[in-house]
DNA sequence: CCAACCATGTAAGCTGTTACATGATTGA
DNA sequence: TCAATCATGTAACAGCTTACATGGTTGG
């Protein structure tokens, strides 16, 4: 029995279930009211993914009063949920999944383990810092100095907002140390 | 005749072959050699793409030479591809779709027209301004301070990288003016 | 009673990926 | 000649969106 290949939907209901029990309803006015993931709220997109996590036996319904249907996350569920937001941040993950990596960081504080959280940040300082050594290296390399000056300048962008990203966490390490 | 949609990795290869004419193979090596785009450059993403391209008259084969099919920008190509560049950054560009917004920048260089590219580098700064007082709006309004403090910081996060690429469009301006 | 909202679902399609498959060309 | 590289393609599927469809509940 593999584990079930879960989709970026999938985490995300996983952790908003986690926070607390919902149904698909209530899912989709949280896309719908927050600016923080770029999903669509429509019943199309939700309802769906519920049925697979179910299928997957992440999560399960409470009995259902009227036609509402809550979803709870079974053992199962909490600990792939688990499992995802304390893996480290790898460099991959601050080029192409940066949303993720930051849905990651919002819902590791219902963990209720500030140390998880410091290692996240950590690890995602560190990847950040490299993504863009490897940005750097890529513009003083071979395919980099035949870029364009426009082209140079858009690789720029990237490496600015990477260095901000790392000066981000550096920051917020610092922030919830403090208290 | 309505004009033909376009996708993501359709507008980056008009603009490739906008640069100069190139096979489906010489796309595929620029995804696997360069940063800047997330595509994957595997025959499964280019080939179909190009030949949906090519079905809506946006591209068309030079007379091949062997196995080779080379690929250059046809009249209504260039027209579709200067429309794409020229029009104005949304405040969706910037939270939705960044990347395209930069591989627009770079190809932008190629109308060989300075002001559109100081245009867009305008709009870019206004837009990336509006989305970051949409964001500081939102943890300000009712939604936002409902949320958890790991929560705000995450959309923090968004904030200052917003600010980062508006200081970006700002700095390129200039550099770009000033030669 | 009826409009607005709560609540769930399906169908079709777009975009892209991975994996598989094939053959031509070329330099050592 | 044979391995590496050049070159193109298909099939299956994942993940999501838009549009459509349906019915229950509730407050004015």
């Amino acid at each position: 029995m593999t584990a079930p290949s879960i989709s970026r939907l999938g985490f995300a209901l996983l952790g908003l279930i986690k926070g607390e029990p919902r149904s698909g309803y209530a899912l989709r006015m949280v896309f719908e009211t927050t600016a923080i993931s770029t999903y669509s709220s429509s019943p199309g997109s939700i309802y769906p993914a519920l049925k697979v996590l179910e299928k997957d036996g992440l999560v399960a319904q409470r009995p259902p009063t009227g036609t509402k249907r809550t979803f709870h996350l079974t053992a199962a569920g909490e600990d792939t949920l688990r499992a995802w937001l304390t893996a480290p941040v790898e460099e991959e993950d601050i080029g192409k999944r940066l949303d993720m990596a930051l849905l990651r960081f919002a819902f590791l504080e219902m963990l209720q383990d500030p140390q998880a959280t410091l290692r996240f940040l950590d690890s995602f300082e560190t990847a950040a810092r490299a993504h863009a050594a490897s940005l750097e290296q890529f513009l003083a390399g071979e395919a980099g100095t035949k870029l364009s000056l426009q082209s140079r300048i858009a690789v720029e962008h990237g490496l600015k907002t990477t260095f901000c990203s790392a000066a981000w966490a550096a920051d917020a390490q610092r922030r919830l140390r403090e208290g």
